[in-house]
Order: C-alpha cells, then structure tokens, then sequence
DNA sequence: CTATAGACCTGACGGC
DNA sequence: TGCCGTCAGGTCTATA
C-alpha cells in the first residue's frame, strides 16, 4: 500500500491510537522483518518506550519513542498496520505490538516485504533520501537540476527515492499523465517548461491523494479497517484496458525497468527531443 | 559515478 | 479442478 499518501494518511489516522501508549510488549513473527539488530534485541528494546510522536519521511512511518529512539516501519509493497481493540486477529500478521491500554498494533505483509527497525536520534537513515515533494524547499529548480545529467526514463527517475522522496509507482504515472510526459522520456533531456509541468503534477497528485486519505487497492485497509478512496481518482493507474479520460484512446501499458506503467499514447508525448 | 537485472516473498487472476 | 504464467503500491545488492 505505501506511497507518500498513504503513509501520511496512516501516520495522521494512528495518532490517536498510539499517541501517549506505552508499548507493553512486542512479538516478531518473521523475524527478517527486523533490521539493525537481532530480534531479540529489538524486542527488549522497544518493551517498556512510550510513543511520544509520529512523522514521515519520504514512505518511511516514524514512531518517535520517549527516550530518543525511533521505531522506523517501512510497508513496502504489501504492509499495512492494523489497530484492533478486540481479540480478532486479522491475517498475514508479522508483529504485534500490545499497548498499555490493551489494544493491539499488527503490521501485516502478505509479501514479508516489510520492514522495522530501531535508530538512534541522529542516525544517517534517511541521508541518502531526496527532498520531501511537499515542502517548501522542494521547487521546480530543484527537481530540474535533480534531473540534469541523467540518462534514466523519468519514470524510472521519479521511483529513485534519491531523486525525490515518496513518489511510487502509482503516482508517478498519475504525475506524468498529469504533466502530458511519455514515462520513457530521458530526465535529462526534459525541457525547463515540461520539468516546471511535471513539478506541479507531482504536488497536484500527491496533494489530492492525501486529501481522499490514500488508496485502497490489493486489500489494503486503514487501521481502523476503512478505506481510502484515491483510487477512484486515478486517470491512468491501474486503469488497463481503459480508455483515456481526456481524449478516449486506449491506455497504453508496458513494463519500465520492470514496473508496470501505465499511460496515454496520445496525450504523454516524448519531453524534450523528439 | 551511473544504470540495469536479480533477489526478496506470497496471493490473485486469467487462460488452457 | 489444476497448472502455469503474469502481475502487484518497494528497495537492496551485485554486476557492467
């Protein structure tokens, strides 16, 4: 499920369910999940910390812990993290995290894709990371001269999360349908105007996906079990065999440096030359 | 340094 | 029904 909004949107709907708990215990059911150190460490570290805040960093989910650690979760392609203040178990359970007020945080991965680990404050785990899309700093200057130089698609481009930060494979094909950019375009090669197009698709879809709470495809719930409702929104994610919303030709899809891209032959035309 | 396959995992779905 | 191939929202590693 993890792309910028979803983790955002899970980051605002845990608050009020982790906010101030203490984390009585924790238990590890595929242990590769855990980086950094043994689970068994990881455990005994985490047992007995108080939540004292959550944030975000490109699709990595924070919980920022009262003696200065961080409980760093990553859901990778098939995550999700569940509350649950009965005794249902759902499935595909990982770990679990019981609270002091009796409720339960399961991190489910299908995939056991996911992982967690626990960092120092001031740790370098994010310093190979670009920019946040949605801050101030990220400008339209700041993303050409990311860009420059680069021999890659820009689609390809736009998932390096050292390019920029929290944009996946759905809503970088969102963004560049926004923008009217072939995903197979060279980055390098985009002109200034279309890099300036692409820069505010990319705040444009983010933005709007935040705002419908993120998408719920494959499954994915929120941790009280609702569902996002980006997805309805999307022009050309996950749309194939589709036709395009804005002229009516049909969707194109092809794999791009293995990821499934979805586009509009028509309206995506080939940035920079020809 | 840059760029690309491969690896890590499981489940759902379509075709025969 | 079963088997097989493909696809799924990510990132790390090894190799040119």
């Amino acid at each position: 499920m993890p792309e910028l909004p979803e983790v955002e949107t899970l980051k605002n709907e845990l608050k009020p369910y982790v906010l101030g708990q203490v984390i009585e215990s924790v238990s590890v059911a595929w242990e590769n999940m855990v980086q950094g150190a043994s689970c068994g460490e990881f455990c005994t570290s985490v047992k007995g910390r108080r939540v004292e805040s959550l944030s975000r960093r490109g699709k990595y989910l924070i919980f920022n812990l009262d003696n200065a650690e961080k409980l760093i979760i990553h859901l990778r392609m098939s995550g999700s993290l569940l509350i649950s203040t009965n005794e249902n178990e759902p499935k595909y359970v990982r770990a679990a995290f019981t609270f002091n007020n009796g409720s339960k945080m399961y991190f489910c991965d299908p995939r056991k894709f996911g992982k967690m680990r626990l960092v120092k404050d001031g740790h370098e785990m994010f310093a190979r990371l670009g920019p946040e899309p949605l801050e101030e700093d990220f400008t339209a200057e700041v993303l050409r001269e990311r860009l420059k130089n680069r021999s890659i698609p820009i689609k390809t481009a736009l998932l390096d999360q050292s390019i920029v930060a929290g944009v996946g494979n759905m809503y970088a094909d969102e963004a560049l349908f926004e923008a009217g950019i072939y995903p197979l375009s060279i980055a390098g090669e985009i002109s200034g105007e279309d890099v300036k197009k692409l820069y505010r698709a990319i705040r444009k879809v983010l933005r709007k996906a935040i705002m419908d709470k993120g998408a719920s495809i494959s499954n994915y719930f929120h941790p009280d079990g609702s569902e996002g409702k980006a997805q309805n929104s999307f022009k050309v994610a996950h749309r194939r065999g589709e036709n395009c919303v804005k002229c009516s030709t049909p969707l194109g899809w092809q794999k791009v440096r293995g990821r499934g891209t979805y586009f509009c032959p028509k309206c995506q035309k080939r940035a920079g030359k020809p």
